[in-house]
DNA sequence: CAGCATCCTCACCGATACTG
DNA sequence: CAGTATCGGTGAGGATGCTG
Protein backbone atom coordinates (compact mmCIF):
# COMPACT_ATOMS: atom_id res chain seq x y z
CA UNK A 1 0.00 0.00 0.00
CA UNK A 2 2.15 3.07 -1.60
CA UNK A 3 0.96 6.62 -0.50
CA UNK A 4 1.59 9.28 -3.05
CA UNK A 5 4.38 10.53 -1.11
CA UNK A 6 7.43 11.71 -3.32
CA UNK A 7 9.48 14.38 -5.05
CA UNK A 8 9.27 13.24 -7.96
CA UNK A 9 5.41 12.61 -8.05
CA UNK A 10 4.95 15.81 -6.29
CA UNK A 11 6.79 17.90 -9.04
CA UNK A 12 7.21 20.48 -6.33
CA UNK A 13 8.92 20.30 -3.04
CA UNK A 14 6.08 21.55 -0.25
CA UNK A 15 7.52 22.49 2.88
CA UNK A 16 6.39 18.97 4.96
CA UNK A 17 8.38 17.49 2.71
CA UNK A 18 11.53 19.08 3.70
CA UNK A 19 10.03 18.89 7.44
CA UNK A 20 9.90 15.11 7.25
CA UNK A 21 13.31 14.35 5.59
CA UNK A 22 14.85 16.42 8.49
CA UNK A 23 13.15 14.51 11.03
CA UNK A 24 15.28 11.39 9.19
CA UNK A 25 18.31 13.91 8.92
CA UNK A 26 18.15 14.95 12.20
CA UNK A 27 18.06 11.61 14.13
CA UNK A 28 21.03 10.40 11.73
CA UNK A 29 23.42 13.09 11.79
CA UNK A 30 25.81 13.84 14.24
CA UNK A 31 29.58 12.37 14.58
CA UNK A 32 28.71 9.50 16.02
CA UNK A 33 25.01 8.18 14.92
CA UNK A 34 26.28 6.62 12.00
CA UNK A 35 29.16 4.24 13.72
CA UNK A 36 26.43 3.70 16.91
CA UNK A 37 23.31 2.14 14.96
CA UNK A 38 25.66 0.18 12.38
CA UNK A 39 27.28 -1.65 14.88
CA UNK A 40 23.71 -2.51 16.10
CA UNK A 41 22.16 -3.18 12.59
CA UNK A 42 22.80 -7.15 12.94
CA UNK A 43 22.77 -7.64 16.61
CA UNK A 44 22.25 -6.12 19.78
CA UNK A 45 25.48 -5.00 21.99
CA UNK A 46 26.37 -3.76 25.52
CA UNK A 47 27.73 -0.72 26.18
CA UNK A 48 31.39 -1.78 26.31
CA UNK A 49 31.04 -3.88 23.31
CA UNK A 50 29.70 -0.41 21.06
CA UNK A 51 32.28 1.38 22.27
CA UNK A 52 34.71 -1.50 21.57
CA UNK A 53 33.69 -2.07 18.21
CA UNK A 54 33.48 2.14 17.09
CA UNK A 55 36.76 2.75 18.51
CA UNK A 56 37.45 6.01 19.74
CA UNK A 57 34.22 7.10 21.04
CA UNK A 58 34.46 8.21 24.71
CA UNK A 59 31.78 7.08 26.89
CA UNK A 60 30.62 10.66 27.72
CA UNK A 61 29.98 10.75 24.08
CA UNK A 62 28.07 7.21 23.48
CA UNK A 63 26.05 7.96 26.50
CA UNK A 64 24.66 10.64 25.28
CA UNK A 65 23.84 9.87 21.76
CA UNK A 66 22.58 6.39 23.06
CA UNK A 67 20.26 8.04 25.33
CA UNK A 68 19.61 10.36 22.06
CA UNK A 69 18.69 7.32 19.74
CA UNK A 70 16.68 6.01 22.64
CA UNK A 71 14.30 8.86 22.95
CA UNK A 72 13.65 9.43 19.38
CA UNK A 73 12.56 5.55 19.60
CA UNK A 74 15.67 4.38 17.32
CA UNK A 75 17.41 2.05 20.39
CA UNK A 76 15.84 0.06 23.14
CA UNK A 77 17.61 -0.27 26.23
CA UNK A 78 17.40 -3.19 28.35
CA UNK A 79 19.18 -3.47 32.41
CA UNK A 80 20.15 -6.96 33.40
CA UNK A 81 20.11 -7.38 37.43
CA UNK A 82 23.66 -9.36 37.26
CA UNK A 83 26.77 -7.77 39.52
CA UNK A 84 28.00 -5.92 38.14
CA UNK A 85 24.64 -4.91 36.40
CA UNK A 86 24.87 -5.27 31.90
CA UNK A 87 23.19 -3.07 29.91
CA UNK A 88 21.69 -4.10 26.30
CA UNK A 89 21.01 -2.11 23.31
CA UNK A 90 19.01 -3.15 20.57
CA UNK A 91 17.12 -0.98 17.46
CA UNK A 92 13.79 -0.95 17.25
CA UNK A 93 11.83 -2.28 14.01
CA UNK A 94 11.69 1.39 13.00
CA UNK A 95 15.46 1.13 13.84
CA UNK A 96 15.96 -1.87 11.95
CA UNK A 97 14.19 -0.69 8.61
CA UNK A 98 16.43 2.44 8.44
CA UNK A 99 18.84 0.04 6.79
CA UNK A 100 16.37 0.71 3.72
CA UNK A 101 17.05 4.83 4.12
CA UNK A 102 21.32 3.77 4.28
CA UNK A 103 21.09 1.79 1.57
CA UNK A 104 19.95 4.09 -0.59
CA UNK A 105 22.47 7.07 0.36
CA UNK A 106 25.29 4.40 -0.21
CA UNK A 107 24.03 3.09 -3.57
CA UNK A 108 23.87 7.50 -4.40
CA UNK A 109 27.62 7.92 -2.53
CA UNK A 110 28.85 5.13 -4.66
CA UNK A 111 26.98 6.62 -7.80
CA UNK A 112 27.93 9.91 -6.70
CA UNK A 113 31.50 9.59 -6.69
CA UNK A 114 31.84 7.96 -9.95
CA UNK A 115 30.26 10.78 -11.70
CA UNK A 116 32.16 13.04 -10.07
CA UNK A 117 35.41 11.16 -10.88
CA UNK A 118 34.64 11.31 -14.71
CA UNK A 119 34.79 14.86 -14.80
CA UNK A 120 38.26 15.26 -14.02
CA UNK B 1 23.05 -4.04 -13.58
CA UNK B 2 22.82 -3.69 -9.80
CA UNK B 3 25.69 -4.25 -7.67
CA UNK B 4 25.84 -6.41 -3.83
CA UNK B 5 26.28 -3.42 -2.26
CA UNK B 6 23.46 -3.11 0.75
CA UNK B 7 23.49 -3.63 4.31
CA UNK B 8 20.90 -6.46 4.28
CA UNK B 9 23.13 -8.79 1.57
CA UNK B 10 26.50 -7.62 3.82
CA UNK B 11 24.78 -9.21 6.87
CA UNK B 12 27.08 -6.65 8.34
CA UNK B 13 28.00 -3.34 9.03
CA UNK B 14 31.84 -2.76 7.32
CA UNK B 15 33.52 0.64 7.48
CA UNK B 16 33.51 1.37 3.85
CA UNK B 17 29.49 1.53 3.91
CA UNK B 18 29.66 3.64 6.72
CA UNK B 19 31.96 5.92 5.18
CA UNK B 20 30.21 5.90 1.80
CA UNK B 21 27.07 6.64 3.76
CA UNK B 22 29.08 9.64 5.72
CA UNK B 23 30.17 11.13 1.96
CA UNK B 24 25.96 11.39 1.22
CA UNK B 25 25.10 12.28 4.88
CA UNK B 26 27.59 15.18 4.49
CA UNK B 27 26.34 16.68 0.95
CA UNK B 28 22.75 17.01 2.83
CA UNK B 29 23.58 18.12 6.59
CA UNK B 30 23.62 21.32 7.68
CA UNK B 31 21.18 23.83 8.29
CA UNK B 32 19.80 24.99 5.07
CA UNK B 33 21.18 22.51 2.23
CA UNK B 34 17.99 20.62 2.48
CA UNK B 35 15.50 23.70 1.74
CA UNK B 36 18.25 25.13 -0.70
CA UNK B 37 18.16 21.49 -2.71
CA UNK B 38 14.31 21.64 -2.33
CA UNK B 39 14.28 24.74 -4.15
CA UNK B 40 16.39 23.73 -7.04
CA UNK B 41 14.50 20.25 -7.40
CA UNK B 42 12.41 21.05 -10.15
CA UNK B 43 14.06 24.57 -11.75
CA UNK B 44 16.80 26.21 -11.81
CA UNK B 45 16.84 29.84 -9.52
CA UNK B 46 18.61 32.92 -9.42
CA UNK B 47 20.42 33.60 -6.37
CA UNK B 48 17.76 36.13 -4.99
CA UNK B 49 15.16 33.70 -5.83
CA UNK B 50 16.36 30.83 -3.51
CA UNK B 51 17.01 33.24 -0.81
CA UNK B 52 12.92 34.66 -1.55
CA UNK B 53 11.94 30.81 -1.90
CA UNK B 54 13.94 30.05 1.60
CA UNK B 55 12.95 32.79 3.41
CA UNK B 56 15.08 33.76 6.55
CA UNK B 57 18.63 32.50 5.46
CA UNK B 58 20.90 35.64 5.21
CA UNK B 59 23.51 36.12 2.05
CA UNK B 60 26.16 34.81 3.67
CA UNK B 61 24.84 32.05 4.26
CA UNK B 62 22.99 30.96 1.36
CA UNK B 63 26.33 31.92 -0.63
CA UNK B 64 28.61 29.46 1.63
CA UNK B 65 26.23 26.70 1.47
CA UNK B 66 26.02 27.01 -2.43
CA UNK B 67 29.93 27.16 -3.06
CA UNK B 68 29.67 24.06 -0.73
CA UNK B 69 27.19 22.24 -2.98
CA UNK B 70 29.05 23.33 -6.09
CA UNK B 71 32.21 22.05 -4.62
CA UNK B 72 30.77 18.61 -4.14
CA UNK B 73 29.29 18.45 -7.71
CA UNK B 74 25.65 18.64 -6.74
CA UNK B 75 24.98 21.90 -8.31
CA UNK B 76 26.04 24.18 -11.32
CA UNK B 77 26.36 28.22 -11.04
CA UNK B 78 26.41 30.07 -14.62
CA UNK B 79 26.78 33.44 -14.81
CA UNK B 80 25.51 35.75 -17.41
CA UNK B 81 26.83 38.87 -18.68
CA UNK B 82 23.70 40.94 -17.71
CA UNK B 83 23.85 44.48 -15.95
CA UNK B 84 23.76 43.84 -12.93
CA UNK B 85 24.72 40.56 -13.55
CA UNK B 86 22.64 37.64 -12.69
CA UNK B 87 23.54 33.89 -11.87
CA UNK B 88 21.49 31.19 -11.91
CA UNK B 89 21.96 27.88 -10.42
CA UNK B 90 20.78 24.49 -11.11
CA UNK B 91 20.74 20.75 -10.31
CA UNK B 92 23.86 18.55 -11.69
CA UNK B 93 22.44 14.48 -12.95
CA UNK B 94 23.94 13.63 -9.59
CA UNK B 95 22.15 16.23 -7.54
CA UNK B 96 19.22 15.53 -9.14
CA UNK B 97 19.55 11.91 -8.10
CA UNK B 98 19.08 12.38 -4.84
CA UNK B 99 15.73 13.01 -5.24
CA UNK B 100 15.78 9.06 -4.89
CA UNK B 101 17.18 9.20 -1.23
CA UNK B 102 15.15 12.19 -0.12
CA UNK B 103 12.02 9.81 -0.93
CA UNK B 104 13.61 6.74 0.63
CA UNK B 105 14.15 9.57 4.19
CA UNK B 106 10.67 11.25 3.76
CA UNK B 107 8.96 7.53 3.42
CA UNK B 108 10.82 6.38 6.71
CA UNK B 109 10.09 9.81 8.68
CA UNK B 110 6.44 9.39 7.90
CA UNK B 111 6.49 5.53 8.74
CA UNK B 112 8.50 6.36 11.90
CA UNK B 113 6.40 8.91 13.33
CA UNK B 114 3.68 6.98 12.96
CA UNK B 115 5.20 4.02 14.44
CA UNK B 116 6.42 6.14 17.64
CA UNK B 117 3.31 7.84 17.61
CA UNK B 118 1.52 4.42 18.38
CA UNK B 119 3.39 3.97 21.28
CA UNK B 120 1.51 6.29 23.25
C1' DC C 1 21.81 41.79 -8.08
C1' DA C 2 25.01 38.81 -5.96
C1' DG C 3 27.67 38.58 -2.88
C1' DC C 4 32.10 39.67 0.91
C1' DA C 5 34.05 41.21 5.63
C1' DT C 6 33.60 41.30 10.64
C1' DC C 7 32.17 40.27 14.90
C1' DC C 8 29.83 37.30 18.03
C1' DT C 9 27.37 33.28 20.26
C1' DC C 10 26.32 28.84 21.34
C1' DA C 11 25.95 23.83 20.56
C1' DC C 12 29.01 19.97 19.62
C1' DC C 13 32.57 17.36 20.86
C1' DG C 14 37.10 15.87 23.24
C1' DA C 15 39.90 15.00 27.52
C1' DT C 16 40.13 13.69 32.02
C1' DA C 17 38.68 12.21 36.38
C1' DC C 18 35.33 10.11 39.30
C1' DT C 19 31.10 6.75 40.93
C1' DG C 20 27.27 3.11 42.01
C1' DC D 1 30.44 -2.52 33.90
C1' DA D 2 27.98 1.48 32.68
C1' DG D 3 27.97 5.40 33.08
C1' DT D 4 28.30 10.96 35.33
C1' DA D 5 30.82 15.53 36.21
C1' DT D 6 33.61 19.26 34.86
C1' DC D 7 36.41 21.97 31.90
C1' DG D 8 37.68 23.72 27.68
C1' DG D 9 38.31 24.23 22.38
C1' DT D 10 36.34 24.78 17.84
C1' DG D 11 33.39 25.58 14.17
C1' DA D 12 28.57 26.28 12.40
C1' DG D 13 25.69 29.70 11.99
C1' DG D 14 23.47 34.57 13.03
C1' DA D 15 23.60 39.97 12.68
C1' DT D 16 24.98 43.82 10.45
C1' DG D 17 27.07 46.69 7.19
C1' DC D 18 29.50 47.34 2.78
C1' DT D 19 30.77 46.57 -2.53
C1' DG D 20 31.54 45.61 -7.78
Amino acid sequence: MKNIVSFKEAKACPIQFVLAVNDTLNVISGKWKLPIIGSLLFEKKRFSDIQRTIGKITPRMLSKELKDLEMNGMVKRTVYDTTPITVEYELTESGKLLSDVLDKMLEWGLQHRIATLSKN
